[in-house]
RNA sequence: GGCCCCAUCGUCUAAUGGUUAGGACAGCGGGUUUUCAAUCCGUUAACGGGAGUUCAAUUCUCCCUGGGGCUGCCA
């Protein structure tokens, strides 16, 4: 099956265009099919440079990698591969006059003059009206002569679609099922603007068919078009191909998912730290399920399971307790030694020392299952690599039970059992026993030795437990902080 | 206003013409635990309303209500 994703350039990448393209390359994969990413430059005053690159690395960070059209070289540079080509609608105006002319000659369409100050009274007087703004066919009255004599003096024009008014479209969405929509609800649509671009309705329709598409994947808010898109079909006498609207994105108030609310460009999740196994996995439960309890996947995991009959046809409110749960689970599920080289250049760039740490795999294992983000890691383990400042208000915990006056006796009694693990000794193991034989005689608690030891080490209220960090610390420098505290 | 779409816990969702309406996140309670996480166990919570069809509707039909999208020489 060949599907395809065409972004406009005129910002970054929306998680709702990331969710569609999702969608897209999944059905292209499982069935062993193309994924072609267009670019649809058409409006030039919106166009933002450097957007459509943009688009393309997130798309590639996301793991979404094109088969056809625009994508990256090996250098990183964007490039354009298929045999459909070009694959910017800017590259192929000659193609959309073409069949522009074509229409006009057919009847399908017509020149039209007004102007937008006409155009706007015009609809400012229909809403005055109650009457539904659609462009009043002015332009069709005029005579033929008149038309030729305009378009030669080279007055400025658009072409308009000429929809016939007294047919039905019926068509059945993929996944909204039967659809009728009546001809004379539909506007005479623009297809060419005056600036010799085509609209999206025309570039779509254009370059669907040539490009050889089974498959259209878009949002919901495309659905009211899709009228004006399959009687350009018809009218050009070409087979329209499956159409898959896909339910929107909704914020929390349960409208269209907008930057006032949320941060929508997948750029903003990246930043945050999250992982694209995580994104993708939650885009893919909003308005689609597996039909089984699985909440994990991997993408060769949703190829397997993916269709679109189970994509449900209400749009999904983006909750970020879930992504941020999905995030967690797959922090957790990545390989340790992969954990640590991504934690490592933000550990090195706060803490230069972290470089050339031997223990690094090991420290880093100790916060992974406590991490969401990967910017935090800097923070979790900011102890190994600078001294912290215990205060005995740290170490004195009423909830320990541990009082301010008891802190020094503590401290001796932990000062005392590690000094007797030796050096070579100094393990885990080691000083779980040493501590454990020092709880038993002392009487105390567990919790009024491990805490402050834990604090002493730390300085932290919050941390991975006194074993581990004391072993992680060596001998030398746990004896050390326990001496400056008391 | 017109056209189109949608409607199950707070959120993401499952299932069914007859079910204790299931799961996940969040919440709450508890276990584990030196803390925080993680983890385990338990638990609160939903079929928008009204007709109709039917022995039986959450499920099918219609109406209402509610929500959303579109209504540009934007996409």
């Amino acid at each position: 099956m060949r599907t395809r994703f065409p972004p406009s350039p005129t910002g970054f990448l929306h998680l709702g265009g990331l969710r569609t393209a999702l969608f897209a390359w999944l059905l292209a994969k499982k069935t062993g099919g193309t994924f072609t990413l267009r670019i649809e430059d058409t409006d030039q005053s919106r166009e933002v440079p450097g957007a459509a690159e943009n688009i393309v690395r997130t798309l590639s960070w996301a793991g979404l990698m094109p088969d056809e059209g625009v994508m990256l070289d090996t250098k990183g540079v964007l490039t354009e591969r298929g045999a459909y080509g070009p694959y910017h609608q800017s590259k192929r105006l000659d193609l959309y006059r073409t069949y522009a002319d074509q229409l006009v000659k057919g009847g399908h369409a017509y020149p039209c003059f007004c102007t937008a100050e006409r155009l706007d009274a015009m609809r400012k007087d229909q809403e005055k009206r109650k009457q539904a703004p659609m462009y009043d066919r002015t332009c069709l009255e005029l005579t033929k002569e008149e038309v030729k004599k305009r378009l030669e003096s080279g007055e400025k024009h658009v072409i308009r679609m000429k929809v016939p008014r007294e047919e039905e479209v019926s068509y059945t969405d993929e996944i909204y099922g039967p659809l009728t929509f009546k001809g004379h609800t539909i506007d005479d649509q623009v297809l060419m603007k005056s600036d010799g671009f085509p609209t999206y309705h025309l570039a779509h329709v254009v370059d669907d068919h040539l490009m050889k598409m089974d498959m259209v994947n878009r949002g919901e808010e495309w659905l009211s078009s899709l009228p004006k898109h399959l009687i350009l079909f018809k009218a050009l006498g070409w087979k329209p191909p499956r159409y898959a609207h896909v339910p929107l994105l909704l914020n929390k108030d349960r409208s269209k998912l907008s930057k006032r609310q949320n941060d929508v460009a997948a750029e903003d999740y990246i930043k945050k730290g999250y992982l694209s196994e995580a994104l993708l996995n939650f885009l893919a439960l909003l308005g689609w399920n597996p039909g089984t309890t699985q909440e994990l996947f991997t993408l060769p995991e949703l190829i397997e399971s993916f269709s679109l009959d189970r994509v449900h046809k209400s749009g999904a409110v983006f909750d970020l307790e879930k992504l941020d749960w999905l995030q967690g689970q797959w922090m957790r599920k990545i390989p340790p030694n992969e954990f640590a080289s991504r934690i490592k250049p933000l550990v090195t760039e706060k803490f230069p020392a972290a470089a050339t740490d031997p223990k690094f795999l090991e420290r880093a294992a100790l916060i992974q299952e406590r991490i969401t983000f990967f910017p935090e890691a800097p923070d979790m383990l900011s102890y190994f690599y600078e001294t912290p400042t215990v205060s005995v208000d740290l170490i004195a915990n009423p909830k320990q039970k541990i009082t301010k006056d008891d802190v020094p006796k503590i401290l001796k009694i932990i000062h005392e059992a590690l000094s007797a693990v030796a050096d070579v000794d100094w393990s885990q193991t080691t000083i779980t026993a040493a501590l454990e034989s020092a709880i038993a005689t002392s009487g105390l608690k567990k919790g009024q030795i491990l805490w402050p030891l834990r604090a002493a080490l730390t300085g932290r209220e919050y941390s991975p437990g006194a074993y581990e960090v004391a072993a992680l610390l060596g001998k030398e420098e746990t004896m050390k902080r326990l001496s400056a505290v008391a």
